[in-house]
DNA sequence: GTCATAATGTGACTTAGGTCACATAGCTAC
DNA sequence: GTAGCTATGTGACCTAAGTCACATTATGAC
């Protein structure tokens, strides 16, 4: 499916675009094709644009002082990355964003999402609810983190997205849970 | 200060609102006087409203299959609360919302919400942006949660809200925090 | 004030998960 | 093929936090 055809479906979802509403928003967006390990945001980068996933996987993560990674978000297609916290306060980055495999985006500026979202009530409306949803399933996260051991954690993932199992290495999961490999490797041992 | 006062600042922080407008926005609020330990929201209601906190603290929290309490959030005075998982999708509760202090609330039901916003393109633009911050606020709290012990979630929470300090039990900081209060209450111990 | 209840502290023990070390297995490049 | 990564598994041991039990201290209600 074309760059424009997977947004669009996406954008229908949360909010009702006429086709030349659409035409209008879909031209803020600019395509790019990125490869396995790339890096789009860097910390201590100034941060631009958020990205919305059409093919591949990228991840955001955090860096610690003892250099253990921590995932906070797998982004998969018609999902949205970008270091939230940098974009909208204008501050450097303190999240990464880089690619787990080879991974096609359509990059939208944090000045052009303000002009949209001002010109058309229709795309603040969509992005309202992008967020909206974004909120309850960081919230749910959390609430899994505080009541759940790792293996249901574990076991809510792969649920969740199954294709994740087969793409992202092991060692890369247990980031996500906020866990060594090593207990992630155990989990199902005998 | 009076209530609408209080909403009127609050909202300018994100959104410009000419009087008539802020008028019209503030129409289709309810104030609601609560006493402490009273119930807003409980487990398997269907979710209406939201409430912003005028004055007071309200807490939200989930209880698991082994009644073990998790809290989602302290809402002190200009902050919103509500089940917005149920909220947004319709759905019952699974978290519930009480008072720990007398608290004073306006409320506003998803319904009026939705006109509000449909209505005025700049109740829109508050609400986005509105939930854009709770959305980083709530990414923190993921990622404090994987890279930080108990002791600096703590003096976190602490730094951030002082006031809770004061007025908030012990065990439901823990709750907060995500750990026993025993484990609470040994922290500082020689 | 006094009785009851809620909040907090603390000891003893258990447990989930972390850390370090090393082994094994797959890939990838040449 | 083989040398060198990267991913994964697993044993041994350590540690933070949980659990249970009981003591102590506040806080209200009457």
């Amino acid at each position: 499916m074309e760059a424009k055809e997977i947004l669009k479906i996406h954008v229908a979802k949360l909010a009702s675009l006429t086709d030349d509403q659409f035409d209008y928003f879909f031209s803020f967006f600019k395509k790019q094709s990125l490869k396995k390990g790339q890096v789009i945001i860097n910390e201590g980068d100034v941060v631009d644009c958020e990205y919305f996933v059409l093919s591949g996987c990228l991840k955001s993560f955090f860096i610690n002082d003892d250099l253990k990674m921590f995932i906070l978000q797998f982004a998969m297609p018609t999902w949205w990355a970008s270091d939230y916290n940098a974009l909208y306060n204008h501050t450097r980055a303190t999240i990464s964003v880089d690619c787990i495999t080879d991974t096609e985006v359509l990059c939208l500026s944090n000045a052009d999402r303000e002009k949209l979202c001002d010109e058309l009530h229709n795309a603040e409306h969509f992005f309202r609810w992008r967020t909206n949803k974004g909120y309850v399933a960081a919230n749910k996260r959390l609430l899994s983190f505080m009541n759940n051991n790792v293996k249901s954690r574990y076991e809510e993932l792969l649920k969740l997205y199954p294709e994740l199992y087969n793409i992202v290495p092991k060692s890369l999961i247990a980031a996500y849970l906020g866990v060594s490999r090593e207990t992630l490797s155990r989990l199902y041992q005998a």
